[in-house]
DNA sequence: CAATTCTGCTTCATCGATTGAGCACGCTTG
DNA sequence: CAAGCGTGCTCAATCGATGAAGCAGAATTG
């Protein structure tokens, strides 16, 4: 309490030394293992008390080195940006805390090479485990964890050499794609081609919502058109531009469109209000994910929320059970009622 | 490459004897200070090639206990579910690293519990310095810190006892009441008392915004209506609580609202979509910090977007200049033109 | 050519917590 | 009363990296 000035922290060995004790029974009884190494409730006690006294915080550093498990899990993930990646590490960090881990999370801007960077890190602080969040190339982080002997799940993206947890992408695409076209037919009367934008074509999410996304296409009997898909990136920018670009074709613009994240759907509607197209009518919309305001935005806007504690249950029922044999857990997506 | 099994990770001592040296010389060629070591540049160049065949990493654990300095910087932000959070932790990472720090990141969800557990967490991990961000009772972290001789800067929220970085909130609070005003008499062709609803009354931030709440009115000529002052707590739920009980006392609902967060807006726009109140046309808002989607609900919402990137830069000035004088740096946030 | 300096390393203690091994004492048992 | 056991602790090695101190041998100097 009265220890102002730039104090060497306290460790076990003043603490034994208050005690008239060895440093190994503080150690012991702060542990919480002293039953098995006999000793004395009393001592126990008086070591209690006066770590408490004395603001005694254990060295972390000291311990996981002489240790051989860390306790200390890891994550990385693409952006905080959404409320997607929000939950998930929000609760990823809750249900590590529930277990005794202690979490730690960084964010690596769809950067492949923080990517590495970061997992590299993480493997230097000892992590027993690594999540790897939407990773650009979650196989070359299984890889660098794998050769120090650190167990990786990969989630919302997969990978080839480790566990995966992912949504159901096709299943929620092909859902979504299908309320999109049905809208438009009560609105119009009839179904055209809908508007596919965002995301990358390389990453196994992107493609597989395509994939749902023609499926729909096909069971409506609507033809789709090649020059509406857009898988131009996930960044604001991006499908701004992108839907931009569209417009500049002349052709006529699609009477839906089939969105593909909140964060594209940003730079959409961007362009939507700043071009004038759809004259003020923002056209009906389908997003490959959900934000409580882009519920509110207009009418029937069609959202396929992703199962985030579902997913992450999953993710520690593998670390829990400590397989590792390579599997894709899909989790199906929850498809939002329109308000 | 081919290491499968259980390896135990590489050390220092698998590359000395491996490159047939000591312990102290692979240290000081992989740390970079082996100029200073006189180690030659043969030598240096031998482990260096010998580390990246062997995938060696540095053991943080074992490095930090040795140095003085942990390079570890911590951060705890109370949620992960707004723009406004989301980029405070996406910029503190980039700048920290930046700076050569591992900055460790927990969300403490607004539990006072939480906060200080997971202040002790990091301190046990030997962070260098702590950023508490929003937090309840920064006081108590920081008196944890300092009996450690670990550094505190307060963000968002402020403390007395070590260095703070907050909003203008007394200003944006009054340009934002002062423009719902202006847009009030633009509209009706008058000026009525305005809803402040969200936030904690005992927080210093909802309390000088309800004194700039206040001002405007005072500056206006608009006498506050002391019921519509509902500092409900920050949460959607409690905010839509608030909104409900008010439309309970039959009163007639004021034209414009002054919201303090986009999270407790949330709960304001829920209620206003559910209950029949406002039939359909959104009361003049203001919400004091910033979404994309919000900008694009309705016309006329103000926003007030708290300056992060000028926010984290005054702070890690603190934090480079070691400077720990208790003062209070107040950054103008940027009053949003509405689209 | 002896004395000094410089070069390029090695040795060893250290950081703080953990844990197997072991020791001293008192109590039981045959 | 000796042998055996249980209790309550202490000792010392260890985890991996670091860096002050030191030590050979080569190069330079007077």
């Amino acid at each position: 309490m009265k220890r102002s000035m730039q104090t060497k922290r306290t460790t076990i060995y003043d603490l034994a030394e208050l005690a008239g004790t060895s440093a190994s029974a503080v150690s012991a009884v702060l542990n919480g293992n002293w039953k098995k190494r006999r000793i004395s409730s009393q001592l126990a006690e008086k070591i209690t008390l006066l770590a408490e006294k004395q603001g005694y915080a254990l060295n972390m550093q000291a311990s996981v080195l002489r240790r051989e498990r860390s306790k200390i899990i890891g994550m990385i993930v693409p952006k905080y940006d959404n409320r997607y990646f929000g939950s998930i590490v929000e609760r990823f960090e809750a249900m590590a805390r529930d277990r005794g881990l202690f979490p730690i999370v960084t964010c690596t801007r769809r950067d492949p090479a923080l990517e590495v960077d970061a997992a590299r890190a993480m493997l230097s602080y000892q992590v027993d485990c690594l999540i790897a969040t939407g990773a650009t190339d979650p196989d070359r982080i299984v890889d660098l964890c794998s050769a120090a002997g650190v167990r990786t799940v990969n989630l919302d993206l997969p990978g080839s050499r480790a566990p995966s947890v992912i949504s159901d992408n096709y299943g929620g695409a092909l859902e979504l794609t299908r309320r999109v076209l049905s809208n438009s037919e009560k609105k119009f009367g009839e179904m055209t081609p809908l508007l596919f934008v965002g995301g990358r074509g390389s990453d196994h999410n992107t493609s597989e919502r395509v994939r749902g996304f023609r499926a729909a296409h096909a069971a409506a009997g609507v033809k789709v058109d090649e020059r509406l898909i857009l898988t131009c990136g996930y960044a604001p920018e991006k499908s701004e531009q992108a839907m931009k670009q569209l417009a500049e074709t002349g052709e006529s613009l699609p009477r839906g469109m089939f969105v593909n994240s909140t964060i594209s759907l940003e730079g959409v509607m961007r362009w939507l209000r700043g071009s004038g197209h759809y004259a003020d009518r923002i056209p009906l919309l389908g997003c490959f994910d959900w934000d409580p305001f882009v519920a509110m935005l207009g009418d029937h806007i069609e959202m396929v929320r992703q199962d985030v504690p579902t997913m992450l249950d999953a993710v520690f029922e593998i670390i829990d059970s400590g397989a590792s044999d390579v599997k894709t857990v899909h989790v199906p997506p929850i498809i939002v009622e329109p308000v």
